[in-house]
DNA sequence: ATGTGTGAATACATTCACAGCA
DNA sequence: TGCTGTGAATGTATTCACACAT
């Protein structure tokens, strides 16, 4: 959008594919570490390897925010720092609340990657009368009790849930219907959200099955019973790729603390 | 780099496509639930409501596995548990490993999904000499200088890297060299890894950066200047979607403790 | 020369819809 | 009759390869 550019929607059109913003981030990323380098300009080329992707799609994602490069030299450092960060959102800064101090919601808190990328943290929430006042990262915890008021008085849109699974919803509940819309769920539930709110989770048990599938093919076929075993196949750096879908409620699963 | 692999050896029976391995651990969890409920047999219908899914996707994942449903009937609970347990390679169990024993390296050490689900914390390492023998969540952390013995003794091929983003490419190097050849990603980096190491990330940053794109969305087009606005039309429960990629190397970030 | 931007080709994933088995 | 299992249809993502701007 920027400036007057009303060519083909191709560009900046509201379509950019799920695939591509979940990978904005690890351009963004990259990029800041090239900026503070005071690295003027980048090519596709450097920057899909410092991201740890390939250049194409690197270029194809990029071409679905505009045309942000120069042919024969490459992209603006600086310039496409502001762009992405545009796009994400992060020109704006988030005030998000934590619920749940556990050892992971304290990890959390005082994750410093928060500040410098476009989020705040608001308040970190706990139903343990005794954590109260205390402040954990700097920040004092709050009561439960208080969670309305505390999400309304901070105008706080994303909520990060860090407690034991089997209040997860519960809280989820009461977060969306104070005003939240966008949850990121580290406790092992699949949450139901009305239409309209997002949830992403993070999972280290789910990744940690993952990477046992793969090791296994990579053990070899010792167990193979009467399996058709598959010798090799398999054997790429597949590192990585998520995936994760959603009907009309929530999502799922994740660590958690003690 | 495990066995040969090279070209597309491609087979068909071991092929289970990535996005369905990723959901497997989803219908475990949710088939597990189930189990102690003692619940003896599902629907694709009902288990893809408590997984999150829809059916038809949850029957063609299954479909990959073999015919372990019974038309007119649904899928037993126990037996299915135990085929996709196998296929994720979980009755076997696999010593794990975490470096960096900052909040998160805790909270992920006390995280009581491991031992169930096929997994132990075989050590906890850390380079802090202060913190040597101190045991968390009752495992004693050793120190970093013991790493490679570590790993040998106990046989362990999946590390879980949780140190800040300084280190981890170089723990990552070490995990490696001394045999790790699975490895869960904490650390807001990109690792590099030969091939044949799968690497995961789990980002908090990224995760939030992803929502913050879709709350701005929602937040209306205040913003917008001279768009060609898009009013509702992302209002639906997007609810998640992930999607990583990878070259030859390694891959990327994540959370940080203090 | 060099490296972006992008149509076209390919690969992968989801959804549909229904035949066929219990 | 009810629900699985799966081909076919559709949708999405990645990769190729090259015209073209600088």
């Amino acid at each position: 959008m920027a400036t007057g550019r009303t060519h083909r929607p191709a560009t900046r059109s509201r379509g950019i594919p799920e695939a591509t913003v979940a990978r904005l981030p690890l351009y963004l990323r990259a990029l800041t570490a090239l900026s503070e380098r005071s690295v003027p300009t980048v090519s596709s080329e450097e920057l899909a390897a410092a991201a740890g992707v390939n250049s194409a799609k690197l270029r194809k994602d990029f071409s679905y925010l505009g045309s942000y490069g120069t042919r024969g030299v490459g992209y603006d450092v600086e310039y496409l720092v502001y762009q992405i960060s545009r796009e994400l959102g992060l020109t704006q800064d988030w005030p998000v609340v934590i619920v749940g101090i556990g050892n992971l919601g304290a990890a959390l808190a005082g994750y410093g990657g928060f500040a410098s990328r476009g989020f705040r943290v608001a308040a970190l929430i706990d139903a343990d009368p005794a954590m109260a006042g205390k402040p954990v990262a700097g920040i004092p915890v709050q009561h439960t009790d208080d969670l309305e008021k505390i999400i309304k008085d901070n105008g706080v849109s994303i909520g990060v849930i860090a407690t034991p699974a089997g209040v997860a919803q519960q809280v989820c509940d009461r977060l969306v219907a104070a005003g939240v819309t966008s949850i990121l769920n580290f406790a092992p539930t699949v949450l139901s959200v009305p239409d309209g709110v997002d949830v992403r989770k993070v999972d280290l048990s789910i990744e940690l099955q993952i990477l046992a599938f793969h090791e296994q093919r990579k053990a070899g076929e010792e167990t193979a019973a009467g399996d058709g075993a598959l010798p090799a196949a398999t054997a790429r750096g597949v590192a990585a790729g998520d995936s994760a879908d959603q009907g009309p409620d929530g999502d799922v699963p994740a660590v958690m603390p003690a």
